[in-house]
DNA sequence: GTGGTCTAGACCACT
DNA sequence: GTGGTCTAGACCACG
């Protein structure tokens, strides 16, 4: 796992989003075992106790558990873990079609801006 | 004009981005004078310092200008006044993109999905 | 206000604990400020980030807010502030009472129990 | 013997606190054996370190006693396991006569709140 | 080896 | 001056 850090915001929210985006890809599944809050540290060059700070919120979140001694781990609720990719992605379009439609965009000029920056993607 | 402050964001980017918001929507025309520090800052409920660095980040980015003892317009230059709706369409959109595509969606599904969310917002 | 630690407990939970006794008890009101991370610290002779958590924690719970630059302050939901005094007791009683039926004491036995040791108090 | 365990709190001391209780309503009587620690390991799903933890501190505590070979046995002390009855009661009884006081009760709303929840838990 | 907590000290952006 | 974040380093109990 790496990450590029965007300095401005909190490392310990990125190494979270980091997380659920890689449980959103299906590259972690339930019950896998995070790296330990050192090694994960030194993975992505940073303190322990930042890792560790993202571990417990997305324990509390309920993403993750965490067993004494043994280590913090995906959840076993797959239920949970479905519902994270729809709730990030819902979470994302809603905010995405508020704001543009705040700039004064309609709906149909909103679609055709869209595929334009899907098309220049794929370039 | 009013603003549901975020509390957790800088209070100063959210006005800047409420001001920004009515150019692109055309309530805030070239050469409209915005209210005085104070007024905005009695308006909404702010620190007239927060209001303050508010215009001047404004003014750095040549959005506004201030006339000493007159008061702070909004720019003459209509070039800059017809990009801005577009930069900020733009930076929205591949902010969107990039982030729904690291969700694992694909391009089709893409467009599904902020149909449906624009169909929802119609009702 | 003044607390002694317990040393087996995580500070920030006691400090959280103690904040919400003053609550109960309205020696803190709603909207009355705490003392700043820096200066509770003092106060409490432990590190500010100690403090921090425990401010941190109230506010996930709601029972305190932040305010940029200001400081930080008991909620003005009157409805939460009362409902956390009940709640409180309503735990703790709970606890003692499934606690106290694990060992096998009956109803009439537990009553007398807890006059005893009530009456000891007084003394 | 089965136990919900709370995964925050050490679970050793869950497990000696099971013991405590079975020997407080009588389930358990001088002299009887306790599983042996890998049977114990078993029933409960948990690391037999940990069991055998649970039993060193029973010991300890001259609640129970090993023999070379032959197992752990509770002890024959019945003055001891009366005692043990009297003074888990009277911690957990001065722990919450403590508490609620903390809480801005006084005596006769004790009694009354105490009341009320044995009737609830009647039902 | 594991997570959990804490101290000390620092820097930052915001009001 | 205020809260928020981070690093560095340490200690602890648990499994």
């Amino acid at each position: 796992m790496k990450i590029e850090f965007d300095e401005k915001r909190p490392i310990y929210l990125q190494i979270m989003k980091a997380i659920k985006q890689e449980i959103a890809t299906a590259n972690l599944k339930k019950g896998d075992k995070l790296p330990s809050v050192r090694e994960m540290a030194e993975i992505l060059k940073v303190n322990p106790n930042t890792v560790q700070r993202a571990y417990q919120e997305l324990e509390r979140e309920q993403i993750t558990y965490t067993q004494r001694g043994m280590g913090t781990f995906i959840t076993n609720d797959v239920q949970k873990l479905k519902s994270l990719k729809k709730e990030m992605a819902i979470e994302l379009v809603t905010f995405f079609v508020n704001e543009i439609k705040n700039l004064g965009f309609k709906t149909e000029e909103i679609i055709e801006i869209v595929k334009e920056s899907l098309e220049r993607e794929v370039k």
